[in-house]
DNA sequence: TTCGGAAGAGACAGATCTGTCTACCTCATT
DNA sequence: AATGAGGTAGACAGATCTGTCTCTTCCGAA
């Protein structure tokens, strides 16, 4: 019997499996609920997507999201500081892959984002969206997503600074107005963005700041 | 008594002053939404206000309402139409006023853009937060959204082919990122916004670009 | 003065949304 | 074998949202 089989596989796993072997670990509810969410609120916006659309889709009863989370409000948090992660993770993977050189940060950095923006699945920025989504600036998810972009920011300009840049806040804040207006025009009309023009306005403005 | 009077001053006025004198015509009910509409749905976003907020903010019976506009995405295409109308009004404007200086043009637009993003009730782009809250590609407010968009750059690129921009398409493109973000970057976060920077980001492209 | 269209007032329907609550089940650990 | 944490199933409440409908009132034009 099937059943029989995979309980006796179960009983050969070590009694603390649990934090031996991370990788088989079976998906948590709570992680189940995040993932689904995750991406009905990328694509399909946050106010648009309904707790109990993300109940069905992530199939779980609606006494173990409200277990997992407090409110809606708790869940677009947590949605919004998993891509945080996920966005300064790349910041970090970058500066560790050239720890000599800010601009091949830049520029990997860069690389990376066009990558995501060509990608099919492109819906623009989340913290962007979310703060349009909620203009209210006391919105927990308004809030997260402001903090997300300062401290993004804060870091690029770090990064420009370490390169030697004439004017380190003065090309985070060109470079963040041009990277930003790239994504939303990805997003909103596709076919008018083309990756060189944007590729070659940021390298005008990298050289005239003289970063190396 | 006022009543009186001021039949007595109605009664002054041609049958027709309705087509003679548009200056002292009394708002329709109908103007009078749209107005209310405009300002909520561009300050608080276009799903957090209902239909029966905007009724009672305007004074109108809901069916007053539903008699003007057939559905809420009827009201909201004619907040983006006027919008796109105002937008598209200031290319007219900054063209008459210097028929022969491309440059002085696109000089004035963003003169006026940074006046925008400065006001202290600068909520971003109508637009690009349109297609935001409506991420659908048929929802006829997306649409539209894209829509006046695509004509306001396609206008822009047109001053800047007849400015002699070498690459009037590239140089149309990377102007609209920068806008684009710039917009984003005064909304979402005020206090990292320097239209200076802005300025000086926009004067490189154009240089680059030899628009006269 | 009469008439017709526009507007006001508001009840109502039906859908949907967030959040609560009860009752029962599964399973790893003790 | 018992237990407790976490999971399933689903009814329910209360708010809100879009849209319909009826009845009354106002006002300008003929």
């Amino acid at each position: 019997m099937i059943q029989t089989d995979l309980s006796q596989v179960n009983t050969q796993i070590p009694a603390n499996w649990k934090k031996v072997n991370t990788m088989e670990k079976k998906e948590t509810a709570k992680e189940r609920i995040l993932r689904v969410a995750s991406e009905l609120f990328y694509r399909e916006g946050i106010r648009a997507v309904g707790i109990d659309r993300i109940i069905e889709e992530s199939g779980v009863a609606k006494a173990s999201f409200y277990r997992n989370f407090a409110t809606k409000d708790d869940l677009i948090v947590a949605y919004l500081e998993n891509k945080s992660r996920e966005s300064l993770g790349r910041v970090d993977e970058a500066e560790q892959r050239y720890p000599d050189s800010p601009k091949m940060v830049l520029s990997t950095l860069l690389d990376n984002l066009i990558d995501r923006l060509n990608a099919p699945e492109n819906r623009g920025c989340a913290f962007m969206n979310t703060v349009v989504e909620f203009p209210d600036a006391n919105h927990p998810g308004h809030q997260t997503a402001v903090e997300h972009r300062h401290e993004l920011w804060r870091r690029v300009e770090e990064i420009a600074r370490r390169g030697g840049a004439q004017h380190p806040e003065e090309l985070a804040s060109q470079l963040r107005m041009l990277c930003s207006g790239a994504i939303m025009v990805s997003y909103t009309d596709k076919a008018a963005f083309h990756a060189e023009y944007l590729r070659n306005a940021i390298r005008l403005l990298i050289e005239k700041h003289a970063v190396r």
